[in-house]
RNA sequence: GGACCCGUGGUGGAAUGGUUAACACGUCUGCCUUACACGCAGAAGACUGAGCGUUCGAUUCGCUCCGGGUCCACCA
């Protein structure tokens, strides 16, 4: 007899993790044919060094996925890769070594990177996650760039992805551009100021009038800048009225305009449109089709500003509200507290400048993403929704370029004289366009300039499921992998992740990405605040693993209520989580040595069950259609609760004490008392193999270590069972008014001892029921349990409309 | 400000257009009953955020309000 575990530990668990892995339990097999394949694009998670909660809790839902579909037959095909890129990478390595040249700079970046994985990877290992690390992937690996840079020029080519010039965040202190997750928001006082500008109207004589007009603002500076003046549709003051043009404070004619984002209540009602103060302004000038004015220079500095030229915002700011009040277009400076973006590391004022960028177009896509993201099914399907908000929201044009260091290279040369975009060859890729020999324009011989921008990060992991199914390498790996069968990821990235991979799968392979999407919330502090370290309350998964276990984690995962949803980390679940593990545990050391030499023989022991037996099965068998249905709406809290509930209430609670006088018949009991030790043995054996194959996908660990009581062979793992599915052999409906008869007989009977202060096994001389008359029919059925597992000498029933538990102790 | 989600016993959280609204943790009372005291048996504890409405009937559907959360936007 193989001997269990004596506790669930950390011990076994990797012990198992090791053998699942030298067996070679989660391959994917690329040349099998006659399963079908199940994929799964997981997310590549940052390679910031440590797993936290939200990785646990996702990555715990899809490897319960995956496991279960290898049960179901599946050819599971689960990679995992790593979002290597990106600026908090370059912060930290800045941080630890110093600015460095790119190249050198890059390897550290490299290093520092490979540390976090081999890190994360193994805290992945050690939460028993299933993947395939043979298809492991790195987005800062060349094999990765390639396919980056192939999906770029095909875009490129398509029309879909153009340089063009657009304002960005723009840090004048450090003259880089910047993303809008490198901005912090700072509150502080500032001025602002009410200026005369004028409007040319045409009266009502057809003629050409003066009007004066009243705008607000809080950057005077930028009014060289201004292309228009705009008003609120609704304001009666300039709805009716016949306007030519503004005229700003400095003399210059611009259009006047309504637009509904002006807020008719702020300042004056009406505003200037500059380019650019902020970002509102950069949204009117795509709206209204406006020119631009380059307002300063790269180190913020004026610009195009005639004698103001080369003044920093400060100075010229003071020197124009001089002339304004001066010339009397000042009307009035109030103080006004408003909020602005500063840069995070230099604390300095961001302005928006404008530059050369790459840009993909999904502001004309927007229909074609959403037909896309609703050929899929989503669970839960609400999710969709942030999707469609946000593809009928956005307002320009997906950047994709960044001034980064680590980073994709975009694969482009540019020719200063002829303004042509000239691509890499697809045969020559990776490029490194900077780092690469000169080369000439095809058309006028100039020596091209290589592109220095790499590729926003999400330029990379919006082909995850392109890279993971070796599109354009392997054309048959690709067909039976693509699309993905699901993408599980986080409901806060569906505007990033999930839209980007949407539109550009879609565009590259004329074929949505992936079939069903899976979302999860977040993991929030005990305190129901967001985890951060600010407010120190963070939980850290490896401290959770070395007081619980993996499997308990996980198990707390799959209870964690419904997909999509944010829920705080409880430590009463877990605990509860670890209990449970616990009773599976010591019902098993019960179980086994009940079965202990039993054969199983389902025709022989099948014709001795009793009716107990048989309403227990019937039980397992509603337990099991319940676990199918949840699992086809990937409800896993669903399924796990209703097998705990009858595992740990059911069958261990009531069960395991009704059978106990059966097991412990011997030799000398007699041929009767044989068969119907070996029909509880048939349901022991039954009941508990099924649960532990119902629980392996998602307690891995404890289901393996307690399979190996029912293992043939020491290759034997729950794991390469088949998944329980209902059996209607075992339905008896016809048992259920006993079995429930004598859970409540048993729950008075304990009752009454708990009363009497007795234990449990204390014998009772007399019981008198009262009983109705379908009860007193089914009573025979049951006679024997009640006696046996109650204690009880004598029996007696009689008729009656109430039900009555009479216990006589007897001389003690 | 916009979109979405949520508001159920002390805590965390299921479920349902209709008899006493799960379960867990915690609390209280017993019980060391040969699998388990990380256990067993009991008990107490909720007018299901507030108000309207639909309905024979709502905690479940609709509206309004109050409160919480997430994402997005944010003021010239």
């Amino acid at each position: 007899m193989i001997s269990l575990a004596d506790r669930l530990d950390f011990a076994n668990e990797q012990k198992w993790q090791k053998a699942w892995q030298d067996r070679r339990l989660y391959d994917y097999d690329p040349n099998d044919t006659t399963r079908p394949v199940y994929s799964i694009d997981t997310p590549p998670p940052f390679t910031s060094g440590d797993l936290h909660m939200g990785h646990v809790l996702s990555y715990s839902y899809f490897d319960f996925v995956a496991r279960y579909k290898r049960m179901n037959g599946f050819n599971v095909y689960y990679p995992q890769g790593w979002d290597c890129q990106g600026f908090p990478t370059e912060t930290k390595v800045e941080k630890k070594y110093g600015r460095k040249p790119p190249e050198e700079f890059r390897k550290l970046c490299v290093e520092w990177t490979e540390s976090c994985i081999l890190n994360m990877r193994a805290q992945m290992q050690s939460m028993g996650f299933s993947a395939d690390w043979r298809y492991e992937y790195k987005t800062m690996e060349p094999s990765y760039h390639k396919k980056v840079q192939r999906s770029v020029l095909m875009m490129h080519k398509s029309d879909q992805i153009y340089r063009g010039e657009h304002p960005v965040f723009w840090c004048p202190h450090c003259r880089s551009a910047l993303a809008k997750t490198d901005t912090d928001d700072i509150e502080r006082d500032t001025q602002i100021h009410d200026i005369k500008f004028q409007l040319e109207v045409d009266d009502v004589k057809g003629k050409t009038a003066l009007q004066h007009i009243t705008i607000a603002t809080t950057r005077p500076e930028l009014m060289h800048a201004c292309v228009a003046v705009l008003y609120h549709p609704s304001d009666e003051r300039y709805k009716n009225l016949k306007v030519k043009h503004a005229i700003t404070a400095l003399g210059v004619k611009v259009p006047f305009k309504p637009d509904a984002d002006v807020d008719p209540a702020f300042g004056s009602g009406v505003v200037m449109c500059c380019t650019f103060g902020d970002k509102q302004d950069v949204v009117w000038m795509y709206r209204h089709k406006l020119p631009i004015i380059r307002a300063m220079d790269d180190a913020g500095k004026l610009l195009n500003a005639g004698e103001l030229n080369g003044l920093k915002v400060k100075e010229a700011r003071e020197k124009l509200i001089e002339k304004f009040k001066a010339e009397g277009k000042l009307l009035s400076s109030k103080p006004l507290h408003q909020v602005v973006k500063v840069h995070d590391r230099c604390g300095n004022a961001i302005e928006m400048a404008l530059s050369w960028q790459w840009f993909a177009r999904i502001t004309q896509n927007r229909e074609k993403i959403v037909a896309a993201a609703r050929s899929m099914k989503w669970h839960p399907s609400f999710a969709i929704s942030y999707l469609e908000d946000w593809a009928n929201y956005v307002e320009w044009d997906w950047v994709i370029s960044r001034q980064r260091v680590f980073g994709t290279p975009l694969p482009f040369w540019h020719c200063p004289k002829c303004d042509k975009t000239v691509p890499a060859q697809e045969k020559e890729l990776p490029v490194d366009p900077p780092h690469m020999p000169a080369r000439a324009c095809p058309t006028c011989s100039t020596q091209l300039l290589p592109e220095t921008s790499t590729c926003d990060v999400w330029v990379d992991s919006s082909i995850s499921p392109l890279v993971i199914s070796k599109w354009g390498e392997d054309e048959k790996f690709f067909k039976r992998t693509y699309p993905a069968s699901l993408r599980p990821q986080g409901v806060e990235i569906v505007r990033t992740w999930a839209f980007y991979t949407i539109y550009r799968c879609n565009e590259l392979t004329g074929k949505p990405p992936f079939g069903e999407l899976l979302l999860n919330g977040n993991v929030l502090a005990p305190d129901g605040k967001k985890m951060s370290k600010s407010l120190g309350n963070i939980i850290a998964p490896d401290k959770l693993q070395a007081d619980y276990g993996a499997d308990a984690i996980r198990l707390w995962a799959a209870l964690s209520g419904a997909m999509a949803k944010d829920r705080p980390f409880s430590y009463q679940d877990i605990q509860y989580s670890k209990s449970f593990l616990h009773k599976l545990l010591n019902a098993g050391k019960l179980v086994q040595k009940a079965i202990e030499g039993y054969v199983p023989s389902a025709a022989s022991d099948t014709a001795h069950l009793r009716p107990i037996d048989r309403y227990f099965l019937s039980r397992l068998n509603e337990v099991v259609a319940e676990s199918e249905s949840a699992w086809q709406e990937y409800e896993f809290h669903r399924m796990t609760k209703a097998t705990q509930e009858y595992f740990w209430h059911e069958f261990c609670d009531y069960y395991l004490e009704y059978v106990k006088y059966r097991i412990y018949a011997s030799e000398t009991s007699g041929a009767q008392a044989l068969a119907s030790k070996r029909a509880a043995q048939f349901t022991l054996y039954t009941i508990y193999s099924t649960v532990l194959r119902l629980l392996a996908p998602i307690t891995p660990h404890s289901s393996e270590e307690l399979w190996q009581m029912f293992a043939t062979n020491a290759q034997d793992s729950v794991h390469l069972q088949i998944y329980p599915t209902s059996y209607s052999k075992f339905d008896a409906p016809e048992t259920k008014p006993a079995g429930l008869l004598l859970a409540k007989v048993m729950a008075e009977i304990r009752q009454q001892k708990a009363a009497a202060k007795k234990p449990l096994n204390s014998p009772i001389a007399r019981l008198e029921l009262g009983l109705t008359q379908d009860e007193l029919s089914s009573l025979p059925s049951i006679e024997e349990e009640i006696k046996m597992a109650g204690g009880v000498n004598e029996l007696v029933a009689n008729k009656s409309n109430e039900f009555s538990v009479l216990a006589e102790w007897g001389a003690a």
